[in-house]
DNA sequence: TCTGGGGTCCTTTTGCTG
DNA sequence: TCTGCAGCAAAAGGACCC
């Protein structure tokens, strides 16, 4: 059977949500993000906006500039995720096999529609009028013989768009694109793409694995050279399990007063906390993340004897790691703090009274950990 | 241009152990 | 006791995505 997935995406999904639920926005630039004069970014803008070149990710301030007759608005998350189960609700009589991606993005896996549907256009087509009258929003629909080739169909075909590619023609609709198109090419990848003089995807198929493995690192490489000849997983899953919880905070002002930092750290640690317990799980590994004013960004983590959800627990690592960062009492622009490296087996708390002593009892446990994870929960008990 | 927040994954560096 | 080395995690940084 012909394998075909389908990558829907809706348009400026945030903004089209505000205008359909407020009428006078209609027609108008809308762009949904931070507020005009703080410090953030546009995290959605109406295709109106897009008309004078905001973008998301653009400075808030930024957008402002070009378009100060917009209508600025802060995102209501609890608003678009209900929109959001209304079409994931919708996409459910399309295919049993729907994963999402976000909020606003899934791949469908659609093969074997014919019987029931018709040829891949038609499926999209259905989906589409599916979405609408769900919602009264429009998506982007791509069809293709990977999650690759659909996730660009649906690109290409923005907005309002449906794009089937034949299997016999994956080649012929990648070449023409520019490397930048494809998975993993942000800024940095682009520069040293552009640096080798190469800028469609048909130059890129021209060079040898080992050479794109040698500018962009083992896996980067490989995933250029796969990307290039179509070559992409045709899966559709569930997705992945959760590997972090983390809360960060970007302020209007440098913070500068070390009571003010202690604030946030214990208002941070209840945040996390409070997520972690919520969803049931302990971390071993607690980071801490500080941004000076100058944008320059700097991590710190620890990695526990016992797992921990209390935000006393997190507060406390938390404190230690800002104490110990070398970065107490500079003025911060952003502090973040996270929680991961979920328990798997008994957590050695529940086992030994004292956390290890030295550094080799610290190996000995790490090593029964590792053996955990690799033959699952339960198999091996640590210490026992 | 002056850069959010919540994530994932990868690479490199560092530190420890035998 | 010191040194070199290999192996391995942890830590740190950074690119990227939505």
């Amino acid at each position: 059977m012909m394998k075909w997935i389908m990558h829907l995406d809706m348009d400026a999904f945030f903004a089209a949500v505000e205008q359909r639920d407020r009428p006078e926005l209609r027609g108008r630039p809308v762009v949904v993000g931070a507020q005009p004069g703080k410090r953030g970014v546009v995290a959605t803008c109406s295709y109106e906006a897009r008309r004078f070149g905001i973008r998301s990710a653009m400075p808030i301030n930024e957008a402002y500039r070009r378009c100060p007759q917009a209508a600025y608005l802060r995102p209501d998350l609890a608003r678009y995720g209900a929109v959001s189960r209304q079409v994931f609700a919708a996409l459910g009589a399309v295919s049993p096999l729907v994963e999402p991606v976000s909020v606003d993005e899934a791949y469908l896996d659609v093969s074997g529609l014919e019987r029931l549907m018709g040829p891949p256009e038609e499926v999209g087509r259905r989906t589409k009028l599916l979405v609408r009258e769900a919602v009264g929003l429009s998506c982007s629909i791509g069809i293709g013989a990977n999650r690759l080739i659909a996730k660009l169909a649906s690109e290409a075909g923005k907005p309002d768009g449906l794009l089937v590619v034949p299997h016999d023609a994956v080649q012929a609709f990648l070449d023409p694109l520019s490397v930048a198109a494809l998975r993993g090419v942000g800024r940095e990848t682009q520069k040293v793409v552009e640096r080798l003089g190469i800028r469609s995807v048909r130059q890129l198929r021209g060079y040898p694995l080992g050479l794109l493995q040698r500018h962009f690192g083992r896996k980067g490489g490989e995933s250029l050279f796969r990307q290039a000849r179509g070559q992409a997983s045709d899966q559709v899953g569930a997705g992945r399990e959760r590997q972090s919880i983390s809360k960060e905070n970007t302020f209007n002002e440098d913070l500068r007063d070390p009571q003010a930092v202690q604030q946030v750290l214990a208002r941070l640690a209840a945040e996390v906390g409070r997520s972690a317990r919520a969803k049931r799980l302990k971390g071993r590994t607690v980071t801490l993340k500080l941004r000076l004013p100058g944008f320059e960004t700097h991590t710190r983590q620890r990695r526990l004897a016992a797992p921990i959800d209390t935000d006393t627990a997190i507060l406390r690592t938390a404190r230690e790691l800002y104490r110990d960062s070398g970065y107490a009492g500079r003025p911060l622009r952003l502090i973040g703090l996270g929680i991961q490296d979920w328990a798997t087996g008994p957590a050695m708390g529940d086992l030994f009274e004292d956390a290890p002593q030295n550094a080799k009892d610290q190996r000995l446990f790490q090593t029964l950990d590792a053996i955990n994870d690799k033959f699952g929960q339960g198999k091996l008990r640590r210490g026992l």
